[in-house]
DNA sequence: GATTATAATGAGTAAAGACTCACTGAGTAT
DNA sequence: ATACTCAGTGAGTCTTTACTCATTATAATC
């Protein structure tokens, strides 16, 4: 037995063609970017693509399934219970900034995807709701903010956020949309959310 | 001189043409119709779509250029001078109500778009920007709404619907999203801007 | 009526890209 | 040592689709 067996080798290999994926699709697109693409970026023959992959679609679910499990771990330990909503926005935030380039990808392209691909982008943008309801009935409860319809505030958001996410070469050319607006959208929200006072 | 002069007649498929196309790409989305589907649809010679535009992007591009004329000439004449921000925003939407078919099209597949087309989309959007911009000065020296940085409310509002014009499937499977969830995110938009009153 | 110009045709070409499969060579089992 | 297994190879196949061009039919011109 040598230093690698052969299913270690395997699965080394097929993470890499699963990385070296990521990377291409984040770099220059998901449709723009074709499985010679990702053979040759990672240093395999065309074949050993489909040797790990039954299609290129599978591949694609895959790498989307993979980043929706990184990015929600990295949420739900942001985004921890007893948060309010600022706090929960925030970590949202943070999140799609640290994984942006492939995030934005998804945003701008998801919509144009088979919709295996598109169920699975539509789960991982769900995954804020649940956390974002929890804190808004707390910081309505607590009279932190005004009582808003939750898919109101959400489907605003989620719109807002993937609008800059989508023409960030128009926001920031070349650089992080969220790192850039991030901090203006929230306070608008947060200011949006603000209670109004009684009559003077 | 038979009838229809040969100017006449090629003017006329023209014109069949772009207006077939735009039925297509709003029934089957853009990036799948094909310029054999176009010919079909429109009962010509798949040759005859090469005799009128140089390139199928050509094509697409004078489609949207088409459009976006109609769409502009229609929100002005909806939103004229002395308007508040909620005739405003509520004149967008009638306008986008009546061309929705197309008009999401464009919302989803634009971002993947080539660059012509892209720029053009842009250009449609931002119609509103101008209108939009008088108009919250008006409503902000009247006390009638906040003072809020019209890039952030531009941004926000064409965001917002952009996201569910993008989910419609999911918002209004087989309606319009406009006419089902309009009112209520404008209504949502106008109560965000309520001028904040003073302390009780 | 004969000639010319051109709108329209549709079979044919070319390029792109996903996927296949007979083959190779190194790891594994006996 | 020998036979077997399987990860990996890459030239080749197949499909799709934009685009071409020699030809046809009809309007315009003389």
């Amino acid at each position: 037995m040598g230093a690698k067996s052969r299913k270690e080798q395997k699965e080394q290999t097929r993470e890499l063609l699963l990385n070296t994926a990521v990377d291409q699709f984040a770099a220059n697109g998901i449709l723009a970017t074709t499985t010679v693409d990702i053979a040759k970026a990672a240093g395999v023959a065309h074949g050993t693509v489909f040797v790990h992959f039954q299609t290129r679609d599978d591949l694609l679910n895959q790498v989307i399934s993979n980043f929706g499990n990184r990015i929600g771990e990295e949420f739900k330990s942001l985004a921890g219970p007893g948060r309010g909503v600022k706090e929960i926005l925030s970590a949202h935030l943070r999140v799609i900034e640290l994984y942006e380039p492939f995030y934005s990808r998804l945003v701008i392209e998801g919509p144009v995807l088979p919709r295996d691909a598109r169920n699975l982008i539509f789960l991982i943008q769900s995954g804020i709701a649940y956390y974002l309801e929890k804190a808004l009935e707390r910081d309505v409860g607590k009279k932190l903010v005004r009582a808003v319809p939750i898919h109101l505030l959400l489907n605003s958001w989620l719109g807002t956020i993937n609008y800059y996410l989508a023409n960030r070469d128009k926001f920031a050319p070349g650089k992080s949309v969220i790192a850039l607006c991030g901090r203006e959208i929230l306070d608008h929200f947060m200011t949006n959310l603000e209670p109004k006072k009684k009559e003077g």
